[in-house]
DNA sequence: ATAGACCTTGAAGTCACTTGAGGTTCAAGC
DNA sequence: GCTTGAACCTCAAGTGACTTCAAGGTCTAT
C-alpha cells in the first residue's frame, strides 16, 4: 500500500489540510514519514478516517469522536462508556434519518413540478413551492 | 396563533438566539412585534423555519437555503435556478442517507455486540469494535 | 407587587475546519 | 542530468454558523 495524503483524502472523502488537521489535534496519530518528510498511511489508516468522517457526517461532536477512536484502540477497557456514547447517538440518528428522507421527499416533488412546467414558467404557476413549504 | 420566539423555537427545533440570528442576516424576515417588543410570528413563520432547518440540517448552506427562499416568496421568476440547487443538493442528500445508513450499521452491530458480551468484558473481548472499523 | 420566566440588544467566544503565504519534494519528460 | 509542475510541507490567519455573555426590560402567576 502506502498512500500519500492526497490519496488518502479521496478515499476517505475528506481533504488533505483536514487529515493534518485531525493529526494535530490528536484524532489521528502522527503519521508515518518517508524520507522526504511526506506522510504515507495504510489501510489502517484508511478504515479509521473512514469511521470518522461519517461520526463527523453525522455531526458527532470531535470530543465524542476521540472518546470512541481511543476505546477502540486500547483494548484493557470496559465497553460500557463507548456502548453510551453510541447508543445516545443511534436514536439521534434515525430521528436525523427520518428528517432527510422528508427532506428528500419535499425536494423531489419540488423537482419534478419544476421540470413538469417546463422550467419556463413563473415562480407562482409552481405548484412545488407551496407544497415545500407545508 | 401568535407565537413568542421560544415557542416558534420549540416547534421548529431551534432555539431563540438561532431565530434572532436568522432575522440578523436576513434569512428571516423583520418579525412582527407587540407592544413591549417582543416578537410575534405565525403559522407561515413555523412553515417557512421548519423547511430551512431541514435544509440546514443537511449542510445546505445559508447563503443557498436564502436564495430557495428568496425564490419561493417572489413568485415573479422563473424557477429554473431552483430547481438546478434543488437537483444538486438531491444527489448529495441521497449519498449522505446511504452514509448514514452505513452509519446506523455500524452501530447498532456495536451496541449490540457490547450488550452480548454483557457490558462487562475488555474491549479487546468486543468483536463490535473490530467490525466497525472495516 | 414582586419573583421568576422569558424577552431585548450587541459583542465576544467557540467549533471545525479552510485558506493563504512561502517554501520543499517528487515523478515525468526532454 | 535538468527542469517543470503537481503535490507536499508548516504555520498563521480567516470563515461560517452559531452560542454564550452581560446588562437590562417585559410578562404572568401568586
Amino acid at each position: 500500500m502506502a498512500l500519500k495524503i492526497g490519496k488518502l483524502a479521496k478515499l476517505t472523502h475528506t481533504s488533505a489540510p483536514t487529515i493534518r488537521y485531525y493529526e494535530k489535534i490528536g484524532l489521528l496519530p502522527p503519521a508515518n514519514r518517508q524520507d522526504g518528510g511526506q506522510r504515507c498511511y495504510g489501510e489502517e489508516d484508511v478504515r479509521r478516517l473512514t469511521f470518522i468522517r461519517r461520526c463527523r457526517d453525522f455531526t458527532l461532536p470531535i470530543e465524542q469522536v476521540r472518546m470512541l477512536v481511543s476505546l477502540m484502540r486500547n483494548g484493557d477497557r470496559s465497553c460500557t462508556e463507548a456502548r453510551d456514547v453510541a447508543q445516545r447517538h443511534l436514536l439521534l440518528l434515525r430521528a436525523k434519518l427520518a428528517e432527510l428522507d422528508a427532506l428528500e421527499r419535499t425536494i423531489t416533488g419540488l423537482v419534478q413540478s419544476c421540470d413538469a412546467s417546463r422550467a419556463t414558467a413563473p415562480m407562482h404557476s409552481c405548484e412545488a413551492w407551496r407544497e415545500a413549504q407545508r
